[in-house]
DNA sequence: GATGAATGAGGGTTCATTCAT
DNA sequence: TATGAATGAACCCTCATTCAT
């Protein structure tokens, strides 16, 4: 059985993966300025010098939880998404993909979410640009070119698939839905579906 | 012509309203927790003691941005979206109102869109909830009513509305759409009325 | 009948008084540092400017409760004490005026006792030194040149005096005394006697 | 050869006694409010951070030397004082202790003296009052109880015995005693002796 | 590898004082 | 006289980072 949000499968050292486990965990929870060093390895049960071995600053342990988060992401489209033949067929892995990984593994989605590049990073790195954007970009595309979906501007068919789902994650986050995700994937993709078919 | 973005029409001191422009500006711009106190008054050109004669803390004024941006968004809301009759008529104005808006005032419209209440604020206010989120939950709730939107959990026919508007608006404040949002607003209004219709 | 404690009998005016009232309150209750020129001006219902008018600075302001505090100080201790004809009915006259000031302005002696000249005076001023330990000493030198009492360095003789004085008032202050001053005056009148006689 | 005035004779970090040692001159000297952070840092030679290290606040450097002079005292006085017998010895002893230590360490016995709680602490912890004052107390009870001391409120022996060793001390520390305490302890105590004595 | 004491730049904030009105 | 908006030096404190052990 895989444990998807593990960090780096192989060879890491279990030092590392706590500190890395810990500091998403409060950046989640408390944001990225409102967690300190010592907040983290408090958390991890590490020291100070420990943190400092394995990563080389606070930003860029924060750099390497998002590159880890997006890798993640890339792994989990092309396994599930990019498999499926038809839009339709894609657009409901979609939705499948990112409702059960964020049941899954919310503090991970969460970040990726809600990590706000120009606080923390020099570049855009979320789900709500380049790769992220690049996937759902070229999926669309695809379904362009086979005449499945409209035929307009590439982003007015991107916008209402990453921005549905997004919402709907972030409106569970917030514990306005009660019910699971899961349940509604179906319903979800086939809202999504009506807006971008051709 | 109406300036609607001005903070506060009348009476208020020109001081407190470079004060709040600057910050805004910087809070948007590099992010609340990168901008010093010393940067949002250089940037005004007034004193750090006029800053805190007008307000009462960094959060405050964070706070009082906020405050004023929900208005905003609540008064275009009501003068130009819940006047129209139709629930489609409706999702046209508000496509609309939130693209002429961002074209108007960007910097306002992004501090709408990425204040994450979690690292500043005690309550939630930004679009993506409370206020924002009520909002385009009754028009739903109006347009189901009245049969003409699918008859599914409201958070499903909410997501698509203001997700699609929310990530057009992002992938335009990113420079990743060349054209200008109101030409496409109809477009976009269309697509998201297809996810929702009945 | 004549108000002891009223700064500056004669044609001062009532604003220069409110604020030297409100700022001797406030001094004794929070001491020097923990009040503020807007808490005095608040309490003393004026403005900043007018504080500014009436006297150079805070410090200033300051030093003027204190010299007031000495000069009544040292009107009473001539008009009660000095009048006196023996070194016995003197130091009796200068418990029970210390006493009855206490009862009658605790404010005011409470200032006169703890304002730490160090804190806020470049000179000391209190009665534990300066003009109010003169004022000791030179009862204490008559009465030793009349023989009255102990014939040992004049210190010695004052500090029983003063710090008995100074130590029942203290003790009343701080609440540890149920019963009024000057009920006991003559005790401790009799007390220090037996102190210094000799 | 024992050095009383150590600050926590075993296993203290010497940067810790440093920082303690020039926060007890500084605040002496120029008073808690007038003394600030770098004042105390670079008297000590250390840096801001091991500060805080060391000491959780401003405050709470205060609070821990204050009770460390307060806990010096009482060791000092149960050793010293409260081994005697009668109550004439032990006020002779009492007035020893007080002059010796003045002495010893003068900067230890003015903070001592000195500090004004309402200024910093929260709880009254001075010579003047609470341990300080109830050392007192118990001896003048006793001697109440054995009839050495006149029957009278147990304060109205308190004082004179607190006050006069208080004020002698204070004339020392401000330079209007040419001769060492030491040399004047026995006709101190005598002068005290003979208020108190029944 | 692992530790955490030590560093100090920079943070937000206060408040005595000035001065145009 | 009287006002209080405006100033900015100085305050206390945090925390990412270093380095001797």
């Amino acid at each position: 059985m895989r444990r998807y949000a593990a960090y780096q499968a192989g060879g890491e050292s279990q030092i590392k993966q706590k500190i890395f486990a810990a500091a998403r965990r409060l950046f989640v929870e408390k944001g990225y300025h409102n967690t300190s060093i010592p907040d983290i390895v408090t958390e991890a049960g590490v020291s100070i010098g420990a943190l400092y071995h394995y990563f080389e600053s606070k930003e860029a342990l924060a750099k390497a939880i998002h590159i880890h988060a997006v890798q993640e992401f890339l792994q989990r489209f092309h396994r599930q998404v990019k498999s499926k033949h038809t839009t339709r067929e894609r657009i409901q892995a979609f939705v499948e993909m990112m409702f059960s990984w964020t049941e899954e593994d919310p503090v991970m989605v969460e970040y990726l979410l809600y990590a706000r590049p120009k606080e923390v990073l020099d570049r855009a790195m979320s789900i709500c640009s380049e790769e992220g954007l690049q996937a759902v970009k070229e999926i669309m595309i695809e379904g362009m070119r086979r005449g499945e979906v409209k035929q307009v501007d590439i982003m007015l068919l991107v916008a209402p698939v990453s921005g549905t789902i997004i919402r709907l994650i972030e409106l569970k986050l917030d514990g306005l839905l009660s019910y699971p995700l899961t349940e509604v994937a179906e319903t979800a993709a086939q809202i999504i579906w009506e807006a971008v078919r051709a």
